[in-house]
DNA sequence: GCGTGTCGATCGATCGATCGATAGCATAGG
DNA sequence: CCTATGCTATCGATCGATCGATCGACACGC
């Protein structure tokens, strides 16, 4: 990608996640970037394209990055204290993907919105397994798995809505306390969460 | 309130929620309340004074509910049940305003922004010192409370965005099923939860 | 006749997108 | 060595469409 082409991108993931998809306008697109609004159009097709480009390749990573989490290890309970690591700094250190990918698939048209929300489904699943296992193992307390899924998936996504790099909490300690959070809501049991060293690791 | 009055505002959560405050026109929005787009300005003064209306009349309620729900308990343990319950209650029950309240703070101008984070400031301040409280009579157990609560609310206010009220679960159960998360998100103690007969109630 | 409601027509501004033109830089042909 | 050719990158000007908002006019009930 040729330097202009990357700030273009940058660009929009901080305006998209600033001002939203439909609040951007292309002119000042082309202002945050340095070119013109017509030279804006070497670089990417449609307003559209470029958002579809920045949510598919912010998905794609997190879904590479759960794989590789989960493959790490073969007990659920540290697959899961290594999703919710990976998870939590993504969304910490990657606050403006993250924002964009969650706020605008709603501002996509049906068939580009297709392909980002099977995206979100492939990383979804991720999670759905790790917790099925590990309540298969023995390993976790959950009542209503699904539910349970969704109320960790919202709590761990949330810190791309607050968490400040700048601020006195480091980017391990954050997800420390989160992975310490999780296992309580799942129910991890205190032998397995004192065994698991894999988890704080 | 008149009738047409009425169908503006709705129409207007409607679309505020689906497509955001600035994917939504003026016309889209007259057509969805079965006026003329000159009609529409009888009713409201400009967009944005719409888009405040609605934000500052919901965050308003949910002010007072939860300063209802803490007024009703003088148990740590059972205020936070009640905040749970009626947080994620409120959440699941009209996504619409709590969508449009989460999403497009960004939309406002800095005047109007100022009202509504007081707002949301003023309601989180009612979950502070509620946790504040239960760990002081030590019957909960946070390691760090400023980010138990970030995650908490973040937990909760996630429903607004998958819950189906036409689907399986029922309001209550979904409650249900929160305050229990959040007791053992936030280390409510063994004894404390059975005792509570308010939190669950 | 006067306040309340309603609308078609239209305002200036801005939207996303395209146009043709230009400048720089490489490489190939003589 | 020179210049012809072609490709990448850039931009000012401008397109038709739509934006939020306003106007004056008309209808109805009190």
């Amino acid at each position: 990608m040729t330097p202009t082409g990357e700030r273009v991108r940058q660009a929009a993931l901080e305006l998209f996640a600033e001002r939203g998809f439909h609040g951007t306008g292309i002119r000042q697109l082309a202002e945050r970037a340095g070119v013109s609004s017509a030279s804006l159009y070497h670089y990417m097709g449609t307003k559209e394209d470029l958002l579809v480009a920045l949510m598919t390749s912010s998905l794609e990573r997190l879904v590479g990055d759960a794989e590789a989490a989960v493959a790490g290890s073969d007990d659920p309970v540290g697959q899961l204290g290594a999703l919710v690591r990976m998870h939590v700094t993504a969304h910490a250190a990657r606050p403006l993907e993250t924002r964009v990918g969650d706020h605008e698939v709603e501002a996509l048209s049906p068939p580009a919105r297709e392909v980002v929300v099977a995206l979100r489904d492939r990383y979804e699943q991720v999670w759905q397994r790790v917790l099925a296992d590990g309540q298969a193992a023995g390993v976790l307390d959950l009542e209503h798995p699904a539910l349970a899924r969704r109320a960790l998936l919202e709590m761990c996504s949330g810190v791309a809505r607050w968490f400040d790099q700048a601020g006195p909490l480091s980017l391990a300690d954050l997800a420390d306390h989160y992975v310490a959070l999780a296992c309580r809501l799942l129910g991890v049991s205190r032998a397995t969460r004192r065994g698991g060293a894999v988890i704080s690791a």
